[in-house]
RNA sequence: CGCGGGGUGGAGCAGCUCGGUAGCUCGUCAGGCUCAUAACCUGAAGGUCGCACGUUCAAAUCGUGCCCCCGCAACCA
């Protein structure tokens, strides 16, 4: 048995949860669960960003105190994660005690390394966003009120640990991932790499962690939020926890996030002599009809009428076999509607209906045994059985999609294995062979739904309570005969296409 | 010459590492089946694998050049 610790970004307390927060923490709920099949311990973290400028904005403009804000906004996101069945082993909000200490023992820590230093910094500074900016962000022109600001602040040196994160890049190919966002990464390190400034003056905005070695500062959300990563485990208070669970083995990101992840993140672990990430896998974004999501285009999906409008098996469904590794991927109502009618109607939920209703009219709906076996059997259980290793395999790589369709691909497989062997004629004259069949078929069916549990929890366990199979596992012939099939509705009832 | 990824039947992708019958899902058409959610199965049509040159007995795959698309270039799943 090994360890599987996953994580999502802490999502940022002033967005509306969007596809986007829901797609990486399904894509994180379900590579746990997929773990947990085959034995893994695993630790899933969530969780929320609730330190900076815009919070503190938002609260004053609401009357109200920072905290106060993020305790109202919070259940947005804890209660979508729940209509998703998102099962996450600890969700942490920045704003907590735990998270509090760790991030200043952290900086402390840095500090007393020697690679935190006072410098004055200045840039253009854009008094309406309260915030300094590039040079070619100036340039664009879409700032007002700029001014040129001297400032007192302290940096940390990442600089130092350039050439030792290009040599972990190099020696560690699955590090990030894909391979092109790798390589994107490697090319932004050719260039020398700046320090990366910490802190911000309390007298600007007071609404972060203060320094540990300077109380007239916070630090910078981005310092504060990486160290959720660690300290959600026990850094610097649970030497066995977070023995246990330290380095961890994904951290999901999309793909935007992924200089933050890959170069601060890494850096600041290097100062602290912690162990890297084992994988920082970014994924790509979800188009709507071929743009960007954008509040202003007001294009934003939200996942809860989706859910509210279909169900959550088949969203999480659609949204893990949609996204290709590592791609952007498109968002339409007719790909959803297809993708639910053909894999989930048609092939999937279809075939249950086909299995028991034959065993119901020929067996009383009790499973029968497979006693009268034949060559072409062997086609279904041979794959079957080739299955669960290879899913675990495209798992472990990250290509759950591959993995959801090497599973489709069985349960394709077995409605032309009915169709081909007919037990429904067989039946008139051979009824041992014909139960074979029907043994052969629920038996692989058992399996798919098995394996797409992680993807589909509350449907695929339905499917295994009607077969009397729920606490079976991945190996062929767990499916017990005599066992009488529960009654049931069509799994996915077809949706009829919206004529306009 | 900033760095990187990609261009494969109508759509979306795989194949390229290590050259040898171009594969999958959806769509279209024809047929079959009638157990099933008008579902399922089989077959067919449809591709100069971006363009050109080169290496080779043989190139989607290797090399060079060109065209086009996209990402990164320090806020944002």
């Amino acid at each position: 048995m090994s360890k599987f610790y996953v994580t999502t970004p802490i999502y940022y307390v002033n967005d509306k949860p969007h596809i986007g927060h829901a797609y990486t923490t399904i894509l994180a709920d379900v590579l746990t669960r997929y773990h947990k099949a085959i034995g893994d311990d695993t630790f899933f973290l969530t969780g929320l960003d609730e330190h900076g400028q815009k919070v503190f904005q938002a609260a004053q403009k609401r009357n109200v105190t920072p905290l106060q804000h993020c305790n109202e906004m919070a259940p947005r996101f804890i209660e979508l994660w729940k209509k998703l069945g998102i099962e996450y082993s600890d969700f942490i909000r920045t704003t907590e005690d735990r998270h509090i200490k760790v991030v200043q023992e952290a900086l402390q820590k840095t500090f007393d390394r020697g690679d935190i230093y006072a410098d004055e910094y200045e840039g253009w500074y854009s008094v309406a966003e309260e915030r300094f900016i590039t040079e070619t962000e100036k340039d664009s022109g879409q700032f007002r009120d700029v001014t040129r600001l001297k400032e007192k602040n302290w940096f940390f040196k990442m600089s130092k640990y350039q050439q030792k994160l290009i040599n972990h890049i190099n020696d560690n190919p699955g590090f990030i991932q894909p391979e092109h966002r790798r390589n994107e990464v490697l090319g932004f390190l050719k260039q020398p790499l700046g320090d990366l400034c910490i802190s911000r003056p309390k007298s600007r905005m007071s609404w972060g962690i203060e320094l540990p070695f300077d109380k007239d500062y916070v630090t910078y959300v981005w310092y504060d939020a990486l160290i959720n990563y660690v300290s959600a485990v026990g850094c610097f208070t649970d030497e066995e926890k977070f023995k246990k669970w330290w380095p961890v083995s994904v951290h999901l990101i999309g793909k935007d996030i992924l200089t933050t992840h890959s170069v601060y993140w890494s850096t600041m672990l290097f100062s602290l002599e912690l162990p890297l990430p084992e994988t920082i896998f970014a994924h790509g974004w979800w188009l709507i009809g071929q743009t960007k999501m954008s509040k202003s285009l007001g294009n934003v999906v939200n996942p809860l009428d989706l859910v509210e409008q279909y169900g959550v098996d088949c969203v999480r469904y659609y949204l893990m076999k949609e996204m290709i590794l590592g791609q952007d991927a498109n968002f339409t109502p007719e790909g959803f509607i297809k993708c639910y009618n053909s894999d989930l109607a048609n092939d999937f939920g279809n075939l249950l209906n086909r299995v028991s209703g034959l065993i119901n009219r020929l067996f009383d709906g009790k499973i029968p045994p497979a006693e009268k076996k034949d060559p072409a059997d062997d086609i279904v259980e041979q794959s079957a059985k080739k299955l669960p290793a290879n899913v675990e395999k495209l798992i472990t790589e990250l290509k759950v999609q591959e993995a959801i369709a090497a599973t489709m691909d069985l349960v394709r497989l077995v409605n032309g294995y009915i169709e081909s062997q007919a037990p429904w004629k067989v039946a008139k004259t051979d009824l041992p062979r014909a139960g074979t069949i029907l043994y052969t078929a629920t038996e692989a069916l058992r399996l798919a739904a098995f394996l797409l549990s992680a993807v589909m929890p509350s449907k695929c366990n339905l499917v295994l309570d009607i077969l009397g199979a729920g606490d079976s596992g991945r190996r062929w012939g767990e499916l017990k005969r005599g066992i009488k099939l529960k009654t049931h509705e069509a799994l996915f009832p077809r949706l009829e296409v919206d004529k306009k």
